[in-house]
Order: structure tokens, then C-alpha cells, then sequence
DNA sequence: GCCGTTTTCGGCCCGACTGTTTTCAGTCG
């Protein structure tokens, strides 16, 4: 819903990627990318303020709310222009790849004329970069490993970027005329990790209005097929979105079939033909009499092939249809079922928003509880000490009770060493309420050490939860090597809770994870990992990964009421 | 380009890691 924010965040990052490339003043293109990180963080549409509450805005000065300004008025910034005109798109892309920078960026573009990942690819093969300072065969490697893993996302999304765009496109269209439903299906509805194409449905008896008023949307770049039941079009994004419009009689069974899977369907559909039905996205319908049985709803459709509704998230044909033939589908946990956040950041670190205005936000989703855990000193850049630290819990617990029911948490993310050690001593540590504990470095060890890494962090008494625990990044950075058995048994071991990660590019432990743990008996913290306010309501996406993991409220410890989830946190005997 | 309980100038997140180098540049968190 943020779009002009969204909007001016790119622009700044794009232009301090490009101040970057140009080998300008490495501090001009941080200064940017602070600028950006805020607006992204600021709750206020930017496109509606003026020149001096943009500049309120830390990190925005006179130049950067002049741009803005510039940008609102004139569609364009001229010193934005300027610098495009000079670096083709496709060189900005190159430093997309892992290990590839703006450095070798500018490097490969000066001297090899190199200016999109497809060029550098061949480039490459070709060994064109032999002798090229810098480049050795290891570089070689690392980047052609950076390029695959960037296809491996190939053209799909991530998560909020999707969602953002669907929840955009159904609030316009669920106002037009004759509309009688609209809402998202496909993968999205189904919370995958990374979205393909966005499957948008409508009910209505005219389609004419809805498809007309999709295709003139703004963000529409390229109209690829238009008729009366369906409409795709390309956002200006590259992203697909594929409109379908049905009679409302139709809803459940179009709402099913788009749904998805392609695997759950096709047993769902395996089941109808057995009955002797055919199940299409009209309806549940007689073979023999070709009669419509049921289509209204979704509930109706499952029912009738002697199934219990299948929530959205668990329709992969990973056993949702035997669980829900036998009624045994688990009671998933949902985003109200949650009573706290245990994994959360100020701007005393690397968050955007103050203790307050998070305090704020998380009181007003009506949490019980609420954790406060900023990064800890070994992470140097973060700059953290011991005074801070006690400062801010001071400040804390000055705080509590001064939002309403909510109590609050002092806690920390703590940094797993390469020998699984973290930032403070024990006596330190138990001054904590919570400690959250995450491997921000040597990504790479071998299996065996980092096993024991996170083994050894689990062993630690004061460490509550395992943050991120593969630390992957999505489309940019491969989960570590562990023996995640080996880690999972010492959680349960320890009462050690693995953290579900909700931000879109983590989501970690992801649902294969999740649902693999589970079977050890360990148990979950739903986190936001939030460094903005929207951060938090970020939490829906680790809900969703949570469901597709099969967690039921029982497993995860910030559904728990404050009492139960204390006694957890003291790690005094196994998890209960 | 931003910012100021030392400041309107001179700092700015700083250290580890990696690969390419024989002393360092680039990238990352």
C-alpha cells in the first residue's frame, strides 16, 4: 500500500548503486542508501509531504527531499537521468550476483564492454576475463555460481513483492461496478517462498468492467492476452498477472482449481474421477447426468469428495488429502494465535523506526508480549556496548506497562562465533529476558563445524532461540552446510526454539525445515526479525511458512500465554 | 549527501574474509 515509499526507495537505491559503480564518493552513495532505507521504513506516504517533513525523515536532507519533490512533480529526478544515461540497466544488474561488486562491475563494463549477466555469462565460457586484473579462476567460479543461483529464482518474486501487488490490484478491482468478489489465488495463496506469476479471481455476471479496468491499471506495461474469461497482462515489474473472472455460482471450484497446487489438484481431481465426478473450474459435476453437483464453495467441493476443507497453505500433495479424508489435518497456527514477537530491532542498531514507535506498532496488533532484541557488540558494525545495552533495558523496563496489556522483554541477537561461542559472558547474558542467537559470518565452514557451531549454541543456557537458522537469502546466498538432524536433536534436547524467520528473502527455517523438525520434537518462534514498523506486520509471511511447515499453536512459543513461554525461556528442563 | 550534549566541517558502520596478490582490493554483514 506503500507505493510512492516503495517507489522512491528504488530510485535511491538504484542511484546509489550507480554513484557506486561510477567509483564516486563512497559515502554520497551510503548516504543514499540510508535515505532509502528510511523512506522504505517511513510511514508516511512521502508523496504527500512537503519539503520540510522530508527532511524530519533522518537520513534525508535539502538534496535528497529536493529529488523527491522533483520526482513527484516531474515524474523524473534530471541528476537521476543523467547518470542512467551513462550505465546501461544491465551493469547495475551485474552487481545483483553474489560476490560481484560495483568495483568489478565498472571493471568488466570498461574494459570488456560487459553490461548484462547473459554477457558475462558468455564472457565467461569464452574466457574472456583471463588476465583481467583481479579475475582469477576461483572469481571465475564464484560468480558463475552467483549467476545460478540468481536463475534459480529465474523471473519469480519474492513473497511481499507479490503480495503487495495482488492486495493493490484486488482493492481496485473489488470497487468496480458489478464486481462481487475478487481476491488472490495461486502460489500466492498458498504462501510459497517465491511467486512465478500472480492468479488474480473475480466473481461477476458482466466480465467487461473488471477485465477493462485491469488492463488500464498504471502498473500495467504490456497487455498479453484479453477475452472475456481471462486477461494477462505484464507489470512494468516484468511480473505476470493472469485475471480470471467467473460467475459467483462458479467461486469455490475456480477458487480451488487456481489455488493449486498442480499436484494437489491432480489428486483432488484423481478422487472425483474414482467418484465418478469431474472436477473442473465450473464445478463439481456427475459423470454420467454431466449435472453440476456442487461449486459455490470451497468447503462444498472437499466435502463432497469426502474431504475436510484443506487450508491453502498445506495444498502440496504432502499428505494434506489423506490427513484431511481421515479429518486428522492439523489446527494450524494463524496470525491471531499469536501473543508476542520475540525477534525485533531498533535504530540503536540497524533498525529504522525508534523503541517507541515499534512499541507502538506491536501494542496495536494487541500483543501480549513483545521482545526487544538488538544486535549485540561482536557484530562491529552495529556498535553496541555494554551501556547501550543496559541503557536501553532501563529504559525498557520504564516502559512496561505503559502499553496497555503488553509487557515487554529485554533481549538480544546474539552472534554465533565460527566456534559456536557468543558475544557476552554468562553473567551478562542472564540479564537478558530472551536471547536470540544467529550465524552472521563464516558462512562457508565445513559440515562438520558448523554442526557443532549450532550444536554448541543450542548447549549455551541463555541462548533461547536459533535466529535464521540457515541463513540463507533468497535468490542470493545458499543455506549453510550443517547436519540439520543433529542440530534439531539438540534443540529438543536443549529446550532450544528455531526461529521462522518472516522476512520475505529469509523465511528460514523454510516449510520442508519446519516440517522435519517438527518430527524431533522441537519447538518454533514465529519472528518478525522487524527493522522497520511494517517489519512487524512482516509476520504474516512467517505465518504462512509456519502453516506450510504443518505448526500448530502448540509448537510455536510466542503463541504461548507469558507465564508458559518464561518457564520455556529458562531453559530449566526440556522442552515441556 | 547527511549531520551535530565536542561540530556548519570533517567525519561518516568497521572488521573479517576471500581471492589475488607479494601487500592489497573488493565484498559483505
Amino acid at each position: 500500500m506503500a507505493r510512492p515509499n516503495d517507489e522512491v526507495e528504488s530510485l535511491l537505491r538504484e542511484y546509489a548503486d550507480l554513484l557506486a559503480i561510477t567509483g564516486g564518493d563512497a559515502f554520497k552513495a551510503r548516504a543514499y542508501e540510508r535515505a532509502a532505507r528510511a523512506i522504505a521504513g517511513c510511514h508516511d506516504d512521502v508523496s504527500t509531504l512537503g519539503a520540510r517533513e522530508l527532511k524530519a525523515i533522518p537520513g534525508v536532507g535539502k538534496s535528497i527531499a529536493d529529488k523527491i519533490e522533483e520526482y513527484f512533480r516531474d515524474g523524473r529526478v534530471a541528476a537521476f537521468e543523467e547518470v542512467r544515461a551513462r550505465i546501461p540497466a544491465g551493469v547495475r544488474q551485474l552487481i545483483e550476483i553474489p560476490t560481484l561488486g560495483p568495483k568489478k562491475a565498472a571493471l568488466l563494463h570498461d574494459q570488456l564492454g560487459i553490461s548484462s549477466v547473459d554477457e558475462l555469462a558468455d564472457a565467461i565460457k569464452a574466457e574472456r576475463l583471463r588476465g583481467l586484473k583481479g579475475f582469477g579462476p576461483k572469481t571465475e567460479e564464484n560468480i558463475l555460481h552467483g549467476i545460478d543461483l540468481m536463475r534459480q529464482t529465474g523471473g519469480r518474486v519474492l513473497l511481499d513483492v507479490a503480495m503487495n501487488l495482488a492486495e493493490e490490484i484486488v482493492a481496485t478491482l473489488s470497487a468496480v461496478t458489478g464486481c462481487l468478489r475478487c481476491t488472490y489465488a495461486g502460489s500466492l495463496r498458498r504462501y510459497r517462498e517465491t511467486i512465478g506469476d500472480v492468479d488474480i479471481l473475480a466473481a461477476a455476471t458482466d466480465s467487461a468492467p473488471i477485465m477493462a479496468a485491469f488492463r488500464n491499471l498504471d502498473l500495467v506495461d504490456e497487455v498479453i492476452a484479453s477475452g472475456e474469461k481471462k486477461t494477462s497482462i505484464r507489470t512494468t515489474k516484468g511480473l505476470q498477472v493472469d485475471l480470471r473472472v467467473v460467475p459467483l455460482e462458479a467461486w469455490g471450484a475456480a477458487l480451488q482449481y487456481f489455488t493449486g497446487s498442480q499436484a494437489h489438484n491432480v489428486r483432488t481431481r484423481e478422487i472425483a474421477v474414482h467418484a465418478k465426478l469431474k472436477l473442473s473450474e465450473y464445478g463439481l459435476f456427475d459423470v454420467e447426468t454431466g449435472k453440476l453437483v456442487v461449486s459455490e464453495t470451497e468447503e462444498e467441493v472437499y466435502r463432497r469428495l469426502g474431504l475436510a476443507w484443506i487450508p491453502p497453505t498445506l495444498r502440496e500433495d504432502r499428505g494434506e488429502i489423506d490427513a484431511a479424508a481421515r479429518d486428522q489435518l492439523p489446527g494450524l497456527v494463524t496470525e491471531r494465535d499469536l501473543r508476542g514477537d520475540l525477534h525485533t530491532h531498533t535504530d540503536l542498531t540497524d533498525g529504522v523506526a525508534t523503541l517507541e514507535d515499534m512499541l507502538e506498532t506491536a501494542a496495536q496488533r494487541g500483543y501480549a508480549y513483545y521482545a526487544v532484541t538488538d544486535h549485540a557488540p561482536n557484530l562491529v558494525m552495529q556498535r553496541m556496548s555494554d551501556e547501550k545495552m543496559l541503557f536501553q533495558r532501563a529504559r525498557l523496563r520504564e516502559l512496561d506497562g505503559k502499553y496497555g496489556r503488553m509487557r515487554l522483554l529485554h533481549g538480544t541477537e546474539l552472534n554465533i562465533d565460527a566456534d559456536g561461542d557468543v558475544d557476552w559472558p554468562p553473567d551478562f547474558l542472564e540479564g537478558f529476558d530472551v536471547c536470540v542467537a544467529s550465524v552472521h559470518s563464516s558462512f562457508g565452514q565445513s559440515r562438520r563445524d558448523m554442526t557443532r557451531r549450532l550444536v554448541r549454541a543450542c548447549e549455551n543456557p541463555h541462548v533461547n532461540i536459533i535466529g535464521h537458522p540457515t541463513t540463507r537469502l533468497i535468490g542470493r546466498r545458499d543455506p549453510v552446510d550443517a547436519d540439520l538432524a543433529e542440530v534439531f536433536r539438540a534443540c529438543a534436547r536443549t529446550g532450544t526454539a528455531l526461529e521462522v524467520n518472516s522476512l520475505p528473502d529469509r523465511l528460514d527455517l523454510r516449510d520442508e525445515h519446519i516440517l522435519w523438525a517438527k518430527e524431533f520434537g522441537v519447538k518454533f518462534a514465529i519472528n518478525s526479525d522487524a527493522h522497520s514498523t511494517q517489519n512487524l506486520h512482516g509476520i504474516s509471511y512467517g505465518v504462512g511458512t509456519a502453516q506450510r511447515g504443518w505448526l500448530t499453536p502448540d509448537d510455536v512459543i510466542n503463541t504461548w500465554p507469558l507465564t508458559r513461554l518464561r518457564k520455556f525461556l529458562l531453559k530449566a528442563s526440556p522442552t515441556p
